[in-house]
DNA sequence: CAAAGTTCCTGCGAGC
DNA sequence: TGCTCGCAGGAACTTT
């Protein structure tokens, strides 16, 4: 579940349910996710106070009163399923650590429960990741600068994006504007939903060259103005849209999903173009390895 | 067959 | 012509 508007919506529900607790337990059940868990993780977490829940592109950053810092990617997959103490006292948790007490979450039997957290108010985070995409690691605050997966990233859209520092990145560049909407330099949180809507929404085609959005003085067209300017409303949308379902959260189903009910285009292929008056089919298309949707009609 | 993400590798074109 | 650099596109990771 993990384009920015996802990612921002589990750190408001992490923010609830960790912000000020101290960690009793860590439990890992495996020995990695995409990479191998951090040396000694479990040990260096225990005894640590959370101070804060940030977000960075779709990582989330936790701090600690120990000036730790623990990264969470969420992949594809991955999800953060919050159980309160009343809800935890239904559980044997003394079974042993390498099977997860919580096998009747989510309708799964436990087998992707990689990772669990516990807290000194009795509640029980779990983290599970069938496809294992995830990323977790551990450093010291003032290491953050330092990390490769963080210093490689782009601007964030709604803090310092706008529409000349895209044209800036767009100019001379010869990949397809969904593909460099993509592209987590260009601007972060994006992924292969939101990317089709903003650009459906802004009527632009995912084909069309990104060098085609700057003028020849380097100025962005009215065309990329607009696809800027929609990024971050369909972003604002779905930030909300998660916000108005946080009490399912902390629900043990954890559907915490994408917001669907909402895509205008995404996984709508030869169904009818919502567009008011376009009449268009949407279609399907690959793009770097990735599916694309839009309408043929109203995205020039 | 496809899937919401990211990194890494290869291959191609531009330029020296 | 030949080599190097940088960029663009694709494969790979994994399970349902």
């Amino acid at each position: 579940m993990p384009e920015l508007p996802e990612v921002e919506t589990v750190r408001t529900g992490l923010e609830k349910a960790w912000l000020g607790r101290t960690i009793t337990k860590v439990i890992l059940r495996r020995p990695n996710l995409r990479y191998p868990f951090p040396e000694d993780f479990e040990n260096r977490l225990v005894g640590q106070k959370i101070t804060a829940i940030r977000r960075r592109a779709k990582y989330l950053l936790i701090d600690t009163d120990g000036d730790l810092v623990f990264l969470s990617h969420l992949g594809m997959s991955g999800k953060y399923t919050i159980f309160d103490a009343q809800k935890v006292s239904q559980y044997d948790l003394n079974i042993p650590d390498s099977k997860s007490a919580f096998g009747a979450m989510s309708g799964f039997d436990g087998r992707h429960d990689h990772m669990e957290i516990r807290f000194d108010d009795g509640s029980v985070s779990v983290y599970t990741d069938p496809r294992r995409f995830g990323i977790v690691k551990l450093f010291h605050r003032a290491e953050q600068e330092i990390q490769p997966l963080l210093s490689v990233l782009g601007p964030e859209p709604f803090d310092d994006w706008n529409a000349q520092i895209a044209a800036n990145r767009c100019r001379g560049k010869r990949s397809p504007i969904k593909t460099t909407l993509l592209d987590q330099r260009f601007v972060v949180g994006v992924g292969n939903i939101y990317a089709c809507e903003a650009l459906h929404t802004a009527g632009i085609a995912p084909t069309k060259l990104a060098a085609q959005l700057v003028t020849k003085a380097g100025k962005p067209t009215k065309a990329l103005v607009k696809l800027v300017d929609e990024v971050k409303m369909v972003l604002t949308r779905a930030i909300a849209a998660g916000g108005s379902t946080l009490n399912d959260f902390a629900d043990v189903e954890g559907n915490l999903g994408y917001f669907s009910h909402h895509f205008t285009i995404y996984g709508r292929e030869d169904e009818p173009c919502l567009k008011e008056g376009c009449g268009g089919v949407v279609e399907r298309i690959v793009q770097s390895n990735r599916s694309t949707f839009y309408c043929p009609r109203c995205q020039k």
